[in-house]
DNA sequence: TCCCTACCTTA
DNA sequence: GTAAGGTAGGGAT
């Protein structure tokens, strides 16, 4: 045969199989784009992958096919295509155009024809076919011309003769046959009840054929298939007859017509931008890549106070080799190491420095010794603040967002990059404006980058002995664990892996499964507790997961992250990973360093003060959640109850029970605080039922109770849901944004997780807002009564300082008055402090 | 090497 | 029932 190969793609298929495959993408404007996207990504995979010449995309025009006129069942129960894919057919052809790649459409003529037709014609054109398609019925095309490529998921399919008589024992040409027995859904093509692929393949491998088998129909062994079979004669002869696909549709074919021309690229970057495909677009040469930028001369630090002028602000981006790119009064340049001058510009507070991460920046050139102040302007925060949702708040997606612009490349070079950071701070500004959160970006997140780009710096010191110790105990313990964890299994495997764990508890032990996870039964820790009763194992699997999480996740990393420079650990905190508008922590996350179990709560003894006379002390909110949520819906119960500084929990109990205080169990304050937390998540009755252990309608009971004892709580609750419908976003206390578009979803699960949202985002965002605004106001002072003392941890209602001994006590008064009245709230706000050498071994101060 | 799932740690 | 980050396994690349 000849060496040219056809390339023809049944286009209809895989835009069906991309809509149902890829839920819920559409653009910023609603026009959805799951099948557009999910067929690109398909014709981008063929392109690549077989470098095709000659290729042509069959789409069906399926107005009255002739399929349609000559059979009047098919099809019509067949439901229209979906209105939302509708609308992407035209963009589908619009991109496959830009492609420089043929189409091929004819009206009354399905694209199976179409490829049936072309690859016969192709075959007597010197050409072989090879035809992409996930369709059965197109195998029946299959011969020693003509391949089909099916693209999958786990595993692409090429199949040749060979393949096809593996998978269903028969050769090509019986596909119709097949399908008459077993129909097809997707051509909805009906098949004989109990027939699936097996037993189709079987019966037609015994008869030889459809034909053959109809004639002798009292020969089928099993009864149930013969008479299945007996009474839909003529179903199956005219489903076969659907099956066959039409090889002579009249249609021009011209292999010239069907070779690829040249990509236009202008074309595919308008489409892909239209259509917010930034990953494709990522692909595609830079627009205007070709277009000179004025080149940001480098300058010598003598130059450096010439260029500044009288400039009060200045744009920066680092190289990230410690050089920076600088634009200052409409100036661009580069400076290569920052001399001087430049280096008493960078450290003037009195410049604004305005830039994307400037706490980064900060971090990075504190490595040479450059001090950077006065932040103020980070178009990263001011993304963030625009809306806290985003998955990422890179430059580039940044700029994408909010200038329309899509640097090319893999990094965005850094004289591009400060140009775009002078055109996001104009854009950037005016919208926090609009939408009234400047107050909230310049005096809060602005200058909070500053205080924990000092915190990251500062970094926190080790006793590395302590983990050492600590380290070597538990690889005791584990190897003693694992040793009766095999035996007990009568096998060795890994203990890590839940696939094979569950091998080992359900099927080799036999223990009753619980829920399940996605992928099977789970062996989570309330599956392994609510086995232990029944066998040895899990408790012994219990232990072995907590002993190897603390080894793996803190014991044996922490020290790794020590800098060998400072001798200490230096955590990032993220400004912008989280929705609510708490900080995140990481490298390491000290955010969520062990304590609730006694073995855990040991890592905390290796987390130390910096050194003899020094201390750590802990300043914790207490119940800052619930008194924000007393503040806000301003309940009288509520209000009472912490300005008369009662236990909460059991006041919340006497209400709930209404019984003296003097009545109340310990069990029941537990229930009344797990009710209080559930309260503060966007309590259900089933989360709480849950929790609890209890019946669904107790937990309702308790539910009715508490709000029936705190109206205003449940008011404000439901405010919170309507402000979110009506407005599409809640606000915390500061202002803070956080738009919730799930809110009005047809999906009841996910409207309802919504509403959760709304109900606890205004709660956590306070309680947000408030520590960063005290931890601003605490740096400030430690700053102006010139202490020693370090802010060194935040964990979201927790401060942590590294204080000397004669400071403690004004650090300590200072520390309590900024976090208890930094903002004036209807209820008090108290604070605890606790003092220790260690973050473990604590006491009152 | 990258991505996803399962699991577990915190407030 | 809210909000995070990290590790390991395992499969696709």
């Amino acid at each position: 045969m000849g060496n040219k190969r056809l390339y023809l793609v049944d286009a209809t298929a895989f835009c069906y199989r991309a809509f149902y495959a890829l839920r819920g993408l559409s653009t910023s404007f609603g026009q959805p784009t799951n099948a557009i996207y999910g067929f690109v990504n398909i014709l981008q995979k063929i392109l690549k992958e077989e470098k095709p010449v000659y290729l042509g995309v069959c789409f069906d025009v399926s107005r009255a096919t002739f399929r349609q006129k000559k059979f009047n069942d098919y099809k019509i129960h067949r439901p229209p295509m979906p209105e939302d894919l509708v609308s992407q057919i035209p963009l589908i052809k619009e991109v496959v155009s830009a492609y420089g790649i043929a189409i091929v459409e004819k009206e009354g003529f399905e694209a199976d024809d179409l490829i049936a037709t072309l690859a016969e014609k192709a075959k007597a054109g010197g050409f072989s076919t090879l035809i992409v398609s996930s369709d059965k019925d197109i195998l029946q095309l299959v011969d020693d011309d003509t391949l089909v490529f099916s693209p999958h998921q786990e595993k692409d399919v090429l199949y040749d003769r060979k393949k096809v008589q593996e998978r269903f024992a028969l050769p090509p040409e019986s596909i119709p046959d097949i399908i008459a027995l077993m129909g097809d859904t997707a051509d909805n093509i009906p098949g004989v009840p109990g027939i699936g692929e097996k037993t189709a393949g079987s019966l037609l491998a015994q008869f030889g054929s459809l034909e053959n088998l109809l004639r002798n129909i009292d020969q089928i062994k099993q009864e149930k298939i013969r008479e299945a079979i007996a009474g839909r004669r003529e179903q199956i002869n005219l489903s076969r007859e659907l099956a066959v696909l039409d090889r002579r549709v009249e249609i021009g074919f011209s292999p010239e017509a069907l070779k690829i021309g040249r990509p236009n690229q202008r074309e595919l970057y308008r489409l892909f931008k239209y259509l917010e495909f930034k990953k494709l677009l990522q692909g595609l040469p830079e627009e205007g890549a070709s277009l000179p930028q004025p080149e940001a001369r480098e300058i010598s630090d003598k130059e450096f106070r010439q260029h500044l002028g009288a400039a009060q602000e200045l744009f920066l981006y680092g190289n990230g080799k410690g050089g920076l790119l600088i634009s200052a009064a409409g100036n661009f340049f580069s400076l290569a190491k920052p001399g001087r001058d430049a280096q008493e510009a960078l450290a003037d507070p009195r410049i604004g420095k305005i830039s994307h991460d400037l706490k980064k920046l900060k971090v990075e050139l504190a490595r040479d010794g450059v001090i950077l102040a006065g932040f103020h302007f980070d178009t990263m925060l001011a993304a963030y603040l625009l809306n806290p949702s985003k998955a990422a708040y890179g430059l580039r997606d940044v700029a994408w967002d909010y200038l329309g612009e899509l640097p090319g490349g893999k990094e965005i070079p850094p004289q591009k990059a400060v140009r775009l950071v002078v055109g996001l701070r104009e854009k950037l500004e005016s919208e926090l404006r609009e939408k009234s959160l400047f107050k909230l970006f310049s005096e809060l997140e602005m200058p909070l980058a500053q205080v924990l780009a000092e915190m990251e710096l500062d970094g926190i010191r080790l006793d590395l002995k302590v983990l050492e110790k600590l380290s070597l105990d538990i690889e005791g313990r584990l190897v003693k664990l694992i040793e009766k964890i095999y035996a007990l299994s009568g096998t060795q495997f890994n203990i890590n892996s839940p696939k094979q764990l569950r091998e080992i508890l359900f099927v080799r032990l036999k223990l009753p499964a619980g829920k399940r996870s996605k992928t099977g039964p789970s062996t989570d820790e309330e599956v392994l507790r609510a086995l232990s009763g029944r066998h040895e194992l899990p408790a012994l699997l219990l232990e072995y997961r907590q002993l190897t999480k603390l080894k793996n996740t803190y014991i044996d990393t922490l020290p790794a992250l020590v800098d060998s420079k400072t001798g200490r650990v230096h955590t990032s905190f993220n400004q912008c990973g989280t929705e609510t508008g708490r900080l995140s922590s990481s490298n390491p996350n000290l955010q969520n360093i062990p304590i609730k179990t006694d073995i855990g709560s040991n890592i905390r003894r290796a987390i130390v003060s910096s050194g003899p006379g020094q201390m750590l002390v802990s300043c914790d909110y207490s119940q800052i959640e619930l008194r924000i949520l007393a503040h806000l819906s301003g309940d009288l119960n509520l209000r009472r109850a912490f300005e008369e500084d009662k236990d909460i929990h059991r006041e919340t109990a006497v209400l709930i029970y209404g019984v003296p205080e003097r009545d109340i169990a310990p069990a029941m304050r537990d229930t009344a605080k797990r009710v209080n937390f559930g309260i503060v998540y966007g309590l259900t009755s089933f989360g709480l039922a849950r929790d609890l252990g209890i019946g669904l309608d107790e937990a309702q009971g308790f539910i009715d109770a508490y709000f029936t004892r705190y109206p205003r709580a449940r008011e404000y609750i439901e405010a919170q849901i309507e402000r979110a419908r009506r407005e599409g976003f809640v606000t915390t206390i500061l202002g803070r944004r956080r738009y919730l578009a799930e809110i009005n979803s047809k999906n009841q699960g996910i409207r309802q997780f919504a509403e959760r949202q709304a109900v606890n985002t205004p709660i956590q965002g306070s309680a947000a807002d408030l520590i960063k605004l005290a931890m601003i106001q605490i740096q400030e002072k430690i700053k102006a009564q010139k202490l020693k003392s370090k802010m060194i941890l935040q964990i979201h209602d927790e401060l942590v300082f590294d204080v000397p001994l004669k400071e403690m006590g004004e650090l300590c008064g200072l520390v309590k008055d900024r976090m208890e009245n930094v903002l004036k709230l209807d209820v008090p706000v108290r604070v605890s402090i606790k003092k220790g050498e260690n973050w473990l071994e604590m006491e009152p101060a």
